[in-house]
DNA sequence: GGTCTTCTCAACCGAATGGTTGAACAAGGA
DNA sequence: TCCTTGTTCAACCATTCGGTTGAGAAGACC
């Protein structure tokens, strides 16, 4: 998988990973005190925040004993941009389509060569 | 997994479910043409494409014998509420910070309570 | 030095994922 | 009707994933 993008949306896929993250944006915590609510084991929370960690999503400093764990929001500015891009693309398709449809009394039928926008749902 | 969130994160984790979606941005496709750039099996895209239908992201039509799958760009907005709403707490934790740093000469060490917000990265 | 706490690593397990091939189905064209 | 095209379904395989338990590593506390 590899790619940062790819890695942080896999994170974002587990609903327990999300829970996480939303806490975590309230205040820093540390593995033990994310792993109390949830009723699997503290290993399986601590593979869940590396999973985060290497997503770049969370990461962790160390304090006596535990590890408390920090939220890094600017990751999220990686997904934004990629899903306003697209759907920003999407839009200006409607736009278009719009702006074609009100030009014209839809009557022609083919040879367009840009097909299917058409009757596009 | 069931919830919507999850399929449409874990939907948008593969590159090649990706790049599927840039490409529905900007028109629609039949399973055929979607196909053509990868170098793996059409029966593994049109799983692909399962993966993609079932997160609400993409509908298919049926035209002749082919189906044209249209990009549903309002899923994105699910994304979106999710990703800002974290992102805002998480920023305004940063603010109420720099406010508290600023009212105050830093020299208090501990006994807040909140702690691990002051020496986060 | 012992011991308790917090956390991670390693090995294992069952289920899901992404790929394959082969067969079927549905619709247009000969 | 038969054939071809476009798509999906079914079975299989290797890998990954989310969970487990057990054993260690690293600090604090006695």
């Amino acid at each position: 998988m590899s790619d940062q993008l790819s890695q942080v949306f896999a994170a974002l896929a587990d609903p327990t990973r999300r829970d996480m993250v939303a806490r975590l944006a309230v205040a820093d915590a540390t593995v033990g005190e994310l792993a109390a609510p949830y009723d699997v084991s503290v290993q399986a929370v601590s593979k869940h925040l590396k999973v985060l960690e290497e997503a770049g999503l969370v990461t962790k400093r160390r304090e006596a004993q535990t590890r408390p764990v920090h939220l890094e929001a600017e990751v999220f500015d990686l997904m934004e941009k990629w899903i306003e891009r697209y759907r920003r693309q999407a839009e200006q398709r409607y736009q278009r389509l719009d702006a074609v449809l009100a030009s014209m009394s839809v009557d022609d039928e083919s040879s367009t060569d840009t097909r299917h926008e058409g009757t596009a749902s």
